[in-house]
DNA sequence: CGGTATCCCCCGCGATACTG
DNA sequence: CAGTATCGCGGGGGATACCG
């Protein structure tokens, strides 16, 4: 198969670049700010380096992305072009298409990892108390090595840890993946998930009535499913 | 590869069936009014019938895609359900970016079928004549056996033929792919080439004036071209 | 940190021929 | 008209190891 089909048509065009595997998906990335390498990772988690770097290579031969040297010797950093920023309304338009009408989520869907990977970059910390906090995510369903999260809010910044910090845990939450996807997704009310208990929560009082204020959700969570969920099979 | 990203982000569920070889294509023909199998083909001649079989059905499954049996034992007849058509602004800005920012169109891309097929689904038959009105269409730069197309109109609707459909030819239409290509894209302005006889019209006064009013060119056309012309190799 | 370099498998897809 | 059937290859891309 070549690359192209036979079209000078705009969409067919277009396409070419747009629906190669992945290309989507580091878009989405560098939209949301991430322009390091290792960062765009963190949303893709299932891409190769090699991949990754191949397709960020046709992004910039197609003008969309541009790379700069960051500061440092190895330091780079990813940019969209003005033709890049200018594909934000149809990722947008993609991604509340795929709110309302994409597939039910899988077993194989569920990463805990990229879930906490982008519950972390839109934390809303001013609703958070000030000076460090420290939140514990265990998901009860994940294997060993992804079961338990660490999020620290500092004045500098949110981090995600995949082992303890050391510092002292203000807020434990215990759940499932299954369950806070559902709920970032914006298909599972929180509040109905927290008086049912599948979202359980110990800790600071002050930071446990105000979970469902610091935690933001997908930006697409207010739109509604429209797909049925009995869907054929 | 997997079929999935390992996300139940709503822009990696959706890419799973969007971004797949051929599909925005097939989704274009659609969302232009085609139903029927070969008039997609039509709208994308390069695709085999099984490959384009095979995506009609993963659309269907994906419940964008509707078959219903057609009036007659072998006629089918494909629709776009409620979810399909909302992918109608997804098309449209994909359409609009590969307009403003898509690569050059290369050689390889410069098939006069497809043009002549797309010609004729957007011409505007109130500023034609009324009765049979034949147009011949050569294309001085095309392979013998797609060089000559004639496309004529009659109170039935439009056609497009391969062969000389017998009656006289009301007007002749000298030009090349390339050109033809570019004034459909908006690229070049029709009246220049008019002019400059890089389109050379033949026949009947009245027709040939009103060249520029019956031939609609791509609903893209409008939109100005933003991606500088010597841009990289 | 930000990549390279290989190896190799698998399957997507193009080509062609045939059918109810 | 609207597909089916079959075959074979090319190369996309996953996995893994290594590097400046």
């Amino acid at each position: 198969m070549q690359h192209g089909f036979g079209q000078f048509c705009p969409i067919a065009l277009a396409s070419e670049v747009l629906t190669q595997r992945w290309t989507l998906l580091i878009l989405r990335e560098l939209l949301a700010g991430s322009s390091r390498f290792n960062d765009i990772r963190r949303g893709v988690p299932r891409i190769s380096a090699s991949l990754l770097k191949a397709r960020l290579e046709t992004l910039e031969h197609a003008g969309i992305v541009e790379r700069r040297q960051g500061r440092g010797r190895d330091v780079h950093e990813y940019f969209l072009t003005a033709a890049g920023k200018e594909l934000k309304p149809i990722l947008s338009n993609i991604g509340e298409w795929g709110q309302r009408w994409a597939r039910e989520i899988e077993p194989e869907d569920l990463d805990p990892g990229w879930l906490v990977w982008n519950i972390h970059r839109r934390l809303d910390t001013a609703e958070m108390p000030p000076g460090r906090t420290v939140i514990q995510i265990e998901f009860s369903d994940a294997p060993r090595n992804a079961r338990y999260f660490w999020i620290v809010n500092t004045d500098g910044g949110v981090e995600v840890c995949l082992k303890s910090p050391g510092y002292t845990v203000d807020l434990r939450a215990r759940t499932t993946v299954r369950v806070l996807a559902e709920v970032w997704r914006g298909i599972r009310p929180i509040r109905r998930e927290l008086r049912a208990g599948t979202i359980h929560l110990e800790g600071h009082s002050a930071l446990r009535r105000a979970f469902p204020k610091w935690l933001l959700l997908s930006t697409y969570a207010p739109i509604r499913r429209k797909r049925s969920s009995r869907s054929e099979v």
